[in-house]
DNA sequence: ATGGCATCTAACAGATGA
């Protein structure tokens, strides 16, 4: 079972690059969207429905912003869309699909690359961790997929020293999402597999950043402590090239013990 | 300290992003 996070900074571009064979080709169980920036009638969602796959979306209020959206083989037993407060459904930053064994988050965390949104993130964030941890006793199973905005420990940002003042990287930002794993129980799915430095999901399109791997790891597959042992790995897919993120992969063993 | 790049909307300039 493979199930990918995935920022496309815009789907309607993504798919003037190909975003759809890239989908055909690694064929994901599971793949949450980030930032699809367009309305439901403005995606080729046909496309997605001839390969197989059913779709559902959480976009904001706001044409072109922000929006969430869960792909997937199977058709889930229920979808929810948003959190339940207005000021955070309003832009789209989270959709849960609920399937027979687990259910699935798909969270657009708010950046606070203006500074006056950083309280809007961390209320955002804070209201999530309760969310997840409510959730948990009657999900227990869950994965959370998603552009979580924040680099969590030094090793998962180029610069640690000169970036440590700026936001998604701020010391409040990396201990909320210490406090998120640790409270809600869940595991970075990625670090779990891996924990050499220089691994990024985010690189600016300045000054060739990509290229020179000048990057940050926002994008997590974090799972439940209850499917841990069904891990078998997971690895970013940096040959996806539709955005300024890349997709992030965790695959699982649904018959392990 | 600034801008650099890309994707949006509503217009050929401004907002957003990290």
């Amino acid at each position: 079972m493979k199930i990918i996070t995935y920022n496309v900074n815009g789907i309607r571009a993504a798919y003037n690059k190909n975003f759809v064979e890239w989908l055909s080709a690694v064929r994901p169980d599971v793949l949450c969207l980030q930032e699809s920036k367009a309305a439901i009638e403005q995606i080729d969602t046909a496309k997605l429905e001839d390969l197989g796959y059913h779709h559902h979306w959480h976009c904001a209020q706001k044409k072109g912003y922000s929006g969430v959206g869960i792909v997937s083989k199977q058709k889930p037993k229920h979808v929810e869309y948003g959190c339940g407060l207005a000021d955070f459904d309003n832009e789209g930053r989270i959709i849960r699909a609920d399937f027979d064994d687990f259910s699935v988050l798909s969270v657009y965390v708010p950046s606070a690359t203006n500074i006056d949104r950083l309280d809007f993130k961390m209320q955002f964030c804070h209201y999530l961790l309760d969310y997840v941890k409510d959730l948990r006793t009657e999900f227990p199973n869950l994965i959370i997929s998603g552009d979580f905005n924040i680099a969590h420990n030094e090793i998962d940002i180029h610069d640690p020293v000169r970036l440590s003042k700026v936001s998604g990287f701020l010391p409040m930002e990396r201990e909320w999402l210490s406090k998120f794993l640790d409270e809600a129980g869940m595991v970075d799915s990625f670090r779990h597999f891996n924990n050499q430095p220089g691994h990024y999901s985010w690189w600016s399109y300045r000054a060739a950043a990509r290229e020179r791997n000048k990057g940050w790891r926002l994008d997590y597959n974090f799972v439940s402590d209850t499917l841990q042992h069904k891990m078998i790995r997971s690895v970013k897919l940096p040959d996806a090239r539709h955005s300024d993120h890349c997709p992030v992969l965790t695959e699982f063993d649904p018959g392990a013990k």
